[in-house]
DNA sequence: ACCTGAACACCGTTCAAGT
DNA sequence: ACCTGAACACCGTTCAAGT
């Protein structure tokens, strides 16, 4: 027996309950999951999560990077007319998944996986914010503070449920420097 | 016996369990912190609690009310010298709280009494913005926008520790509309 | 290697009983 | 009115035992 085929195994194994977590965290939120309702909806005994997972916190890192691969991929795949636009696609992706943004910031600074992963994901947000703001040619330390208050701005408007009116006009305030 | 002197007792008693709440949730978090570590640092047993508050929530929400009541007072007797001066205090002020503010995202979709204490937050916060901007005499929707873009920016800044040198300088560069 | 039943230490909360 | 000991249902996690 290959050593390939029994890793395929395990991976699809792990991405079933990667897949069922999401559901669960996305619509009851990561606190009130239990590690038993994450086993039952996943068919599995509570404990066998643990033979995939080091504990709760790394299911949601493994569901996190899922998520946020797939919608980087779309990302890149969009076309958008400008920076205002830009960033409400990135919004509006990512508010389906606001309850986990709270619950990355709570947990932080208790699960080292999840603070790493947080970080991650700044300079990641950060990148791409300052890719766009390059290219207006303004002074660099200006940028800097731009960056983070756009940053800034797309967390609250997850963290906040807003009309899809006022996060456009946030956003078009935003990108008009 | 007046009915005064039992009513002073009772709210005199809460406060003390307030205050070495205060203190546990600041220094361990709110969640790292358990009824029973609640209870031995105010003296009492772990139920005893229930007596002066309905569940672990509320005591999180008197603790705030009081945290915040008591920075209120600070700030309106500061003397301030322009906006970005404004700003930065409120920001270190309530850095001291910035695990609460975590917790207070993260519990607001769990927990009611927790939920209508951050919306009363949000529109304090805005208030005062919106006082701060109302001065600039800009169109009425651009005003709007720069209230939650600033607020968002407050709310990230404390979600994110950083360097007082950057911390002034996105100061400045909001300020600067 | 993979999965489980049973147990562990802990959690927030309730309740009947004491003063 | 105020406080408590004991119990409840649940939590995340571990471990020895099975295949």
């Amino acid at each position: 027996m290959p050593r390939n085929k029994r890793e395929q195994d395990r991976d699809s194994k792990r991405d079933e309950i990667i897949a069922s977590a999401r559901e669960r965290f996305l619509e009851d939120g990561f606190e009130a999951t239990s590690m038993s309702r994450l086993a039952s909806a996943a068919g599995v005994a509570p404990n066998t999560i643990y033979w995939y997972f080091k504990d709760k916190d790394e299911v949601l890192v493994a569901v996190l990077d899922a998520e946020f691969s797939t919608r980087a991929v779309e990302y890149l795949q969009q076309p958008f007319a400008d920076t205002a636009e830009r960033l409400l696609w990135v919004v509006n992706q990512l508010e389906l998944t606001s309850r986990l943004v709270s619950t990355v910031h709570a947990r932080a600074s208790l699960s080292p996986q999840i603070n790493t992963w947080h970080e991650r994901f700044h300079e990641l947000t950060e990148g791409m914010v300052r890719m766009e703001l390059a290219q207006k040619s303004l002074p660099a330390e200006r940028i800097e503070s731009l960056v983070k208050i756009c940053v800034f701005t797309i967390e609250g408007l997850l963290a906040h449920p807003m009309t899809d009116e006022e996060k456009r006009r946030i956003c078009a305030t935003l990108a008009a420097v």
